[in-house]
DNA sequence: AAAAACATCAACCGCGCAATT
DNA sequence: AAATTGCGCGGTTGATGTTTT
């Protein structure tokens, strides 16, 4: 609470002098909302620093950007990151790092703010309690050899049970035994670099046009049944009728399935203890 | 039932690069 | 050529919600 409030940090763009120099911070309000919608309807996008100016919100260019991007913007989507965005993550940061994004490109309507708090809010937070730095060989190796194959394993399985069990298809990245066992097959890189999730993608549907750094555009199954409706005519309320919608979908069946379950993190902590 | 600890996520900040004046 | 402004990125914070004690 020592800090905040005021400040005004970033130059004086705005207002020759002060007529008015409060900036609201923090949370945006459904009015707020409205306006920066409306203006951005008639205006399109840029000019983030005469939006206060054209519309009278006492809120920063930059604050504006970012809640049009992160959360006004047609077929943003928030919560529910599914599996197979969760596989996407991991094998992109394994390549790019902290590109967040970069990252974010190539999950449609994911934004990196998102992407960068599912990162620290699973994956550092599980390194952690793993007592392992994020970003030793150890644990990106792990990651990538043993998590990373189990999650598509995850998929895999969700994609024959819920449409009908067709390919059998379990692809040679296969490290299994039972929950915290011994006898792990260490599945060495059976699965180099652009391998296994290209694989993957006639499983799943995951379409991966060759992961080589340069491009990689992935389309996720069921991502086209959110992103259809919405977009033209929305205030801060339609979007909530729509957020609730995504929410059911995405809970009934492809979203939101949790990897970092105690069985599977004791499955992990089993690896790094083998590879150690 | 209340408090403390923890998790999540929206929003802020500073920095650096690019474009404009 | 230098200064100013705009923008985007990545790191971090804090309010709020959830779980544990």
């Amino acid at each position: 609470m020592e800090r905040s409030l005021a400040e005004n940090g970033s130059s004086g763009t705005y207002g020759s002098s002060e007529e008015e120099m409060s900036i609201t911070k923090g949370p945006w309000t459904e009015e707020e909302d409205s306006v920066l919608f409306d203006y951005i309807t008639v205006h399109g996008e840029g000019h983030w620093n005469s939006v206060a100016r054209y519309t009278g919100l006492k809120r920063t260019g930059k604050s504006c950007r970012l809640r049009w991007l992160n959360y006004l913007r047609p077929n943003v989507r928030r919560g529910n990151i599914t599996l197979q965005e969760q596989l996407m993550i991991l094998d992109l940061h394994s390549r790019w790092g902290n590109r967040w994004s970069k990252i974010a490109e190539h999950l449609p309507g994911r934004t990196d703010n998102e992407i960068k708090n599912y990162w620290r809010t699973r994956v550092v937070k599980q390194a952690k309690q793993l007592k392992c730095d994020v970003n030793s060989k150890q644990f990106r190796d792990t990651l990538r050899f043993v998590w990373m194959p189990r999650m598509l394993e995850r998929i895999q399985a969700q994609a024959s049970s819920s449409a009908q069990a067709q390919t059998t298809l379990v692809s040679n990245v296969q490290a299994h035994s039972d929950p915290c066992g011994g006898a792990t097959a260490t599945a060495t890189a059976s699965a180099s670099d652009a391998g296994f999730l290209s694989e993957a993608s006639s499983a799943v549907d995951v379409h991966a046009h060759s992961l080589s750094d340069s491009g990689a555009s992935y389309s996720l199954m069921g991502g086209g049944s959110w992103c259809s409706h919405g977009a033209e005519e929305g205030y801060g309320r339609v979007w909530e009728e729509r957020n609730n919608g995504y929410s059911e979908i995405a809970g009934s069946g492809f979203g939101g399935v949790d990897m970092w379950t105690e069985e599977n993190i004791c499955f992990l902590q089993q690896q790094l203890a083998d590879d150690f």
